[in-house]
DNA sequence: GTTTATTAGTTGAAAATGTAACTAACAACC
DNA sequence: GGTTGTTAGTTACATTTTCAACTAATAAAC
């Protein structure tokens, strides 16, 4: 009925960044997800601790843009694999001070390892300069 | 314990993606949910259809990229809304033709206006140069 | 023509997510 | 100190997604 209708849906941002994300974050999934047995949101913690360094949940949430449930899902999996651990906050006990064990320590080396390799397999298959662009346009999407 | 490491979360493209696509689609997703009461795989689907015409459930499974549970369930959704009507494939009775019915149209019509007008939005704040390159740079992530 | 393999699409159970209500701790005000 | 409001994080329940098994139809092999 409509076939001749100028919107293209394959023009349109919001399906074109989310073609592109689910793209990339299966590929990389791949990568990890058989590997180790970790969930999105679970690498996406794990991350956090290891690039950032130590940070209460609430931190997590505002830096990864997730949901308080989101985390606290995400940690007491991490923390039930030995991965993480949780310190009482002595100020205010209703926080905890999140860590990586050694043991996610070392796992997080070897994802971040994956990470470089996957990030050096995009880099070869665009180029320096639309990577470069790529990121700046999106951290401008992000405000 | 490694806060001075090389490697920064905010720069890896699978990562950077995804929260671009999920901030963009949330705040689309804002202007029609709450309107139409749509989910975004059945928002895939009206659009799939609206802009390419008819086909069958298969070729939206490939074009959007998309498993067929999820189509299918979007397609039941849409046909007991009365949006989507399903024609029994003479020569292959396992398919069907989908295409909107005439509601349907009429609600594609509307978001149609409103994805425009959140693209427009979307250009003001990057500006066409930015935009063009984004979109081009994403079509080719999807190879 | 009958067995075997594929393919389109559906369904059911399990996993994951979102939403809202909750607990427990703190803070502010009187 | 006690009431009221706010905040960090958890839990419970409904919705959505995923995965695997399924049905029914076609195609291929013999």
């Amino acid at each position: 009925m409509s076939e001749i209708d100028p919107f293209d849906l394959q023009d349109f941002l919001p399906y074109l960044l989310n073609q592109a994300a689910e793209d990339t974050s299966l590929q990389f999934q791949a990568t990890y997800r058989p590997k180790y047995g970790l969930l999105r949101t679970e690498w996406r913690v794990l991350f956090h601790l290891g690039c950032y360094g130590d940070m209460m949940a609430k931190e997590i949430c505002e830096r990864a843009r997730l949901h308080k449930t989101k985390v606290s899902r995400a940690v007491s999996a991490l923390e039930a694999r030995r991965l993480v651990n949780r310190v009482e906050c002595d100020t205010d006990r209703r926080q905890a001070m999140l860590s990586l064990t050694h043991q996610g320590h070392v796992l997080f080396e070897n994802l971040r390892s994956d990470a470089e390799a996957y990030s050096r397999q995009l880099q070869s298959r665009l180029g320096d300069a639309d990577l470069a662009h790529l990121r700046r346009i999106l951290k401008g999407i992000l405000t």
